[in-house]
DNA sequence: TATCGTGACATTGGATACAATGTGGTGTAG
DNA sequence: CTACACCACATTGTATCCAATGTCACGATA
């Protein structure tokens, strides 16, 4: 994943913080769980140093929450703090992909029409979460961005739990407009039409919120619990 | 500051992150200078252990870039991706305002003013500096935002050597467009235009990009060095 | 019975010690 | 004189150990 926030070596503290980052991606641990660095220790190998710095790592990315003393929790938000994250990506994604569009390969053009396709047909809920993460980071593939590309990446991350609560709540229902609006970024894409692509990307965002918010039942009632 | 990135207690890895990171704001070291870990456990007391995850604390906030087994730097900017930056802040700025102004108490609004009319009087780079960021971040102070505050933040950080350079370059010449925006900016608020107030932020900030965007010797010449 | 204090236990924060890695300088060969 | 290899040193990464703090259950008292 081009996007990705580590591209440093292999320290054991890296990867763990890369094994933690995507079991609470993955789902394997709800938001609100607590997080034991004696457990994480065993899991990887290792003493808890780098664990502590993991853990630390992932709490200034916002998936982990750590109080001194006390523990650490993965991250949980508020539906207020969800919708604020969803208007900070309308905001910043379309810029994103105005650095990136001009330098699309047509490869990567034809990939992303393939995965547009793909999610059409797609029916399980982590297929399609990953399919559609997929198809839009492969839209920010063209950018050589140095902050704005693994800023996105951190929204994507610290809202992924609420995304999946949501695909699974609705199941396959009504998502025509939402693959329409894939293939419409297709289409502006493919004709250099960065503005109309930038629109699109920027009502794609907005009306996923919108949706979000009507189901307020998904998310954490208390604030930083 | 409401806006500040750590909340947390006393651990003295926060004490020792929020020690250098003023250090580093300050000018105090200047981007490209090796940070010795034993050099921060002496000067704070303590260990390594806790300056070790105060450097990771300031690398994910852009402060600070760190190799395995190598060692860390402050952290700088090429002109591109300090731009970069800038364009990111032109597009989330405003919204954070929005989220704002309409919680703004009158003590925050005459603040401004006051703050406005102080940079006008202001003669030394350093007060220049502060002030503009009492000013910017006043006006966020009715914001109650999980991230997107800390977010702004951030960014404000990660270019700050280069708003000093480019201060102390130009010196007092040319800054009175400068103190307009502020004070328009400051009326907009007043009379509860917000859509003049995002508008008039996000082309400060566009104004100021390009301005520094004409002083190309103040950055790193290679990317990531 | 409910509430508050108190103690043992679980867990985290940090210091010291050691291993692993990178760096820079010196010497030698070409 | 230059370039390369090698070795000592500096610095970072990690493990183990101990101290500090919070949590939870139990019991005493009102």
């Amino acid at each position: 994943m081009t996007l990705s926030q580590t591209q440093r070596d292999g320290t054991a503290s890296e990867r763990i913080a890369d094994g933690l980052r995507q079991s609470i991606l993955g789902g394997e641990y709800p938001p609100g769980s607590r997080i034991i660095q004696d457990d994480l220790s065993a899991r990887y190998g290792g003493s808890r140093i780098p664990v502590r710095e993991a853990l630390h790592q992932l709490e200034t990315e916002g998936l982990v929450r750590m109080v001194a003393n006390t523990g650490a929790w993965v991250a949980s938000l508020t539906m207020a703090e969800c919708s604020e994250v969803y208007q900070t990506r309308e905001r910043i994604e379309p810029l994103l992909l105005r650095f990136s569009a001009e330098h699309l390969t047509k490869e990567t053009l034809e990939q992303l029409d393939d995965l547009a396709n793909r999610m059409e047909q797609s029916a399980e809920v982590e297929e399609f979460l990953e399919l559609d993460r997929q198809f839009h980071f492969a839209t920010y593939r063209g950018s050589t961005t140095h902050t704005l590309g693994p800023l996105v990446a951190r929204l994507w991350n610290a809202t992924q739990p609420y995304r999946r609560a949501y695909t699974t709540l609705v199941g396959s229902r009504n998502r025509r407009i939402f693959h329409d609006e894939h293939h419409m970024l297709v289409t502006a894409l493919y004709d250099g039409d960065l503005e109309l692509a930038e629109q699109v990307l920027a009502l794609h965002i907005r009306r996923t919120r919108l949706h979000l918010e009507r189901h307020p039942e998904l998310f954490d009632p208390t604030p930083t619990q």
